[in-house]
DNA sequence: GTCTATAGTTCGATAGAC
DNA sequence: GTCTATCGAACTATAGAC
């Protein structure tokens, strides 16, 4: 039924322009999408993008905090659900950190799964009010998360907790855009487009990865006091 | 001295020209560096751009074929000389896999840590024309390291060994390029300045992953047949 | 809130002298 | 091989009618 996955009501112009931003900014990069093609693919004149969001850069931060913003909620409300019940596993956390970003990539309404690059891209920019974008939207979440990784492996100190987030979300980030790499390295064994078995996979990986930080970690400190 | 890390000869003005270009299209991506901004950074003329390279794809293309041969032909180059003393253990394999590319970031006359951004830039990249460009670039490459991880690791398919690769890289890189994210979410216990210790946690957590996905695969095959 | 029209800038690429 | 000068197209952003 491809029902929208962000906001309630019905679809607003706003909200048009905002799809068509995902879609083209995550294609072809900031400066890649002109504001021309993406007013045209929402179908409005260019200059109604200025009068709701006034500058190119004004359009791109409310069309990526809209997004991140989203995916962040239910990841830390799955985080909360499952804190509520007892300590999680590190297995629980991982699926929860990132299996909301691979059902976004499902909403027709968005990027159709190429949000991903869209992150990628914005994190390793230069300018600082892309790096400023990042820091605001994704730290406070990743902050939480680090401290329920900490809390799931005694041994794990915060340098290495930091270390295996980043990994993990990098490990992860790179393989939900559509490249078709893996079924091209893998002749056909392994395929981006079943990301299912792609999150089955990163799960055991970063677990096991974690699980090694943190046992580092425990001879390092036994080691040397 | 800061002696050039390729080519063994004077620095022609063509090299002069890539080493600009890289910087620039590391920092701002294919549409954001100019070749009005990658000619005065060169010191040259814009049309000795065009002279040289014809288009701006052509010098992209000649830019990123340069690094990528420079680093690949390292990491073979390992590979083979651990293969023939025996077979290698899975964490050289992923050293010999991971440490050229930091050590082209230190390479003063390239991207300066910044070679990692583009080729994230570039493998995300919707354009035909660039997913051509790193099939020919790390397609050979990434097959060879695949097959001695399988060597590395009897019990590990060509599924999970594609997906591995895929984690490793994807991990690896995303650290390489310098946000300052790590020094940020560690309160400065962690940073990404000091890339020999993002290294090191970078080769026990892909290890120790990789021997997870290894176990899993034998665990399944167990399983069904 | 949405449109047409356009100002002002920057872009990739080429022509042609040296 | 390297330069200056410039063309034509595309870009962001704004003015002003409705």
């Amino acid at each position: 039924m491809a029902a929208r996955a962000i906001g309630a009501g019905k679809v607003t112009t706003k909200e048009e322009i905002l799809d068509a931003a995902e879609t083209l900014f995550a294609a072809r990069g900031f400066e890649g999408a002109s504001m021309r093609a993406i007013a045209e693919a929402a179908g409005v004149a260019q200059a109604l993008l200025h009068y709701h969001y006034r500058t190119k850069e004004g359009l791109f931060e409310a069309m990526f905090l809209r997004r991140s913003g989203a995916i962040n909620r239910i990841r830390l409300a799955r985080l909360d659900v499952m804190s509520a019940r007892g300590r999680p596993s590190v297995e629980d956390i991982v699926e929860a950190l990132l299996r909301p970003t691979i059902e976004a990539g499902h909403d027709p309404s968005g990027g159709g799964g190429r949000f991903a690059s869209l992150i990628l891209a914005v994190s390793t920019a230069e300018g600082e009010w892309q790096k400023g974008l990042v820091a605001r939207s994704y730290d406070p979440m990743a902050e939480r998360f680090i401290d329920a990784l900490m809390g799931a492996l005694p041994g794990l100190d915060r340098a290495n907790a930091t270390w295996g987030y980043l990994f993990i979300v990098g490990a992860a980030l790179t393989q939900m855009a559509p490249t078709g790499r893996a079924d091209r390295l893998s002749a056909g064994a392994a395929s981006d487009v079943d990301s299912d078995a792609m999150l089955a996979r990163a799960v055991i990986f970063a677990a096991a990865g974690l699980r090694a930080l943190a046992a580092d970690t425990a001879a390092e400190h036994g080691h040397s006091h």
